[in-house]
DNA sequence: ATGCACTGAGAAAAGCTTTTCCCTCCGTCA
DNA sequence: TGACGGAGGGAAAAGCTTTTCTCAGTGCAT
């Protein structure tokens, strides 16, 4: 096999090496050469496991380009997104990226901005890269992107933003994260509960204030507002002032909708003089690591488990891509309660 | 030409269509149709127009993967990133995607976590992918990312993160942004300025704290800590009570190493009776805007121009594919203040 | 009428891998 | 000894596009 040597010295050439490179080191034709590497075809266990430690040793890797092309599978998938900030696409990005880098697969992530025209590039360029399919998700669960995305010619997996018919959406069970919260609060002994959250026109808003009163009760107050910080500050000093106007106690715990209202709820709270948690129980709802751990004393909060969405959802849009047939509908997922010190 | 009229029905056949299909549709060859599509070639006018309404009429668009396999170009590249909550690599990532997207390029973004083995898998999954260059970017100024990336067969340029000797690396000025921070707080009449900051192992730390210096004057007190919200609010404990112990007048400016550690600073100061920015002067850094602009007061602070660091590092790391040569170096961006009401 | 230059357009190769089909060689059985 | 089957390995096509040649035809000048 002294083919070997004078392929070692020709390597030396230019540009990437090829399985052409590999076929000579190795001293068998290219049609070996890929069969043992993909350990296809027949041969000598011999002949395979030499063709395999000499592309171990010259560094040889396929071209996925060429690979492509022939088997129409890119290994490649897009993730489109209008959240800028990416406080939810980049739990939700990183768990699709973890259930889909074992089996090779890469992500083109495109933060679209709510601009259909760019939503449109960015669909077109994928497509051209022949993506082998795309995750759709945004900033909020009852919202589409600016874009439509039903006629494409791969398949199409929906992630916390609102799908089309007939298609695979996921989503996380806010009720269900509501209930966590509420049960929580009830089990602390708490029993004077209110909700202080977004605008009633968010889906997810109505759907965790129901969960809500179903456990504290009907008349348990729900008060709704935007989802910033100024509002949760703005909330507490209204219903202060109302119990007190009606000579009612005031509440002994609060269910925020984000983790930003629970901030201003909680500063404001400091500022009336009351303690967290021994006078009021928090609890909010994201679990904005980076905001609800810092807080002082660190935010009890719901886990919309984004990653977990994120991972199934990639699964999912592989399973499609490889032509297995996927129940389509609306999945959502169980929250998680995740107890700090509020 | 009624080859379209039959082309047109064996179009329905399964899977997307080739420049074949085109070709067929518009009567010519397949180079002909290449060559009309890319404005290359003779031919005259009328054909080349024909062929591009065609084109544009049956929905043809090039598969970029064959195209690739030819140009050994993939108008693909990488964005590697260990900051997991990509508070830095977000607006980066837009940037960088802004510049590119004209070109056609599309961006992979893989989020390695500090974890060495991960790197090396992403990058070997970008290199077989035919990436044609890759961004380094992170969290940090003075760290690199856990994984050799000086040997790779494509161009790299970093990005806020630490490169390696020869490269290409951008990233923001801190010491113009603490100079415009500090310049700001004295044109707005206060004289005693401190400096409450991270950790002293950071460069950007020493950087901005030397420029604090060098405009509050020598005597100007910085204080190291962490980078959290925490230590904002003790740091201020501090200084008051040390200032109160000494008999001296407090700070009536603070510039904040960043936007938590000036959220901490605000409720300390708002729990002493001060008011911001009547009594104390706040400046932050980073801009992160979902905190800075929801603080009350929103809050004024130096943004590093992520998005600008990634557009240039975008259009560079595109030139050095296209082989035009780059002088090494480390580039820094100017910061820019933006003013609100603290 | 012959040759030339130029225009318009097609044939074929290249780029890299996988896969199907085929060939050769060897051993075995009748 | 001849036929047959299986094992090991190679040749070639396919997948889609771009690019380089090549070729046929036309108009013009000689």
């Amino acid at each position: 096999m002294d083919l070997g040597e004078s392929a070692r010295i020709s390597q030396e050439k230019k540009g990437r090496l090829t399985i052409h490179d590999l076929a000579a080191a190795a001293g068998v034709s290219i049609s070996t050469a890929s069969k043992a590497l993909n350990g296809t075809g027949r041969m000598g266990a011999e002949t395979r496991e030499r063709v395999q430690r000499v592309a171990r040793e010259i560094g040889f890797r396929p071209n996925a380009l060429a690979k492509g092309l022939l088997s129409k599978r890119s290994f490649t998938i897009g993730l489109l997104t209008n959240d800028t900030y990416g406080r939810f696409t980049l739990p939700l990005m990183a768990g699709v990226a973890e259930a889909l880098v074992d089996h090779g697969v890469s992500v083109f992530l495109c933060a679209i901005e709510d601009d259909p025209a760019l939503g449109q590039v960015h669909v077109e360029a994928m497509l051209d890269k022949q993506v082998d399919g795309i995750i759709a998700t945004g900033k909020r669960v009852d919202r589409s992107l600016p874009i439509d995305l039903s006629n494409l010619p791969v398949p199409v997996v929906y992630a916390f933003t609102e799908g089309t018919r007939g298609s695979v959406t996921f989503r996380s069970d806010d009720g269900h994260g509501a209930r966590l919260a509420s049960e929580w609060l009830i089990a602390q002994g708490r029993r004077r509960l209110v909700h202080i959250t977004g605008p009633e026109s968010f889906f997810s808003v109505c759907e965790r204030a129901e969960a809500f009163r179903a456990v504290a009760g009907g008349q348990a107050p729900v008060v709704y507002g935007d989802w910033s910080e100024g509002w949760g500050y703005q909330a507490v000093a209204r219903l202060w002032d109302e119990a007190a106007e009606k000579g009612q106690e005031a509440p002994d715990a609060i269910f925020c909708g984000n983790d930003q209202i629970a901030r201003g709820v909680v500063d404001a709270l400091r500022e009336r003089g009351l303690k967290v948690p021994t006078d009021v129980s928090i609890v909010g709802f994201d679990n904005w690591e980076i905001v609800a751990a810092q807080m002082r004393p660190p935010l009890t909060t719901v886990d919309m488990e984004l990653r977990e969405l994120g991972r199934q959802a990639g699964l999912t849009v592989l399973a499609l891509a490889e032509g297995r047939v996927v129940e389509p509908g609306v999945r959502t997922l169980p929250c998680r309660l995740v107890v700090r010190e509020s």
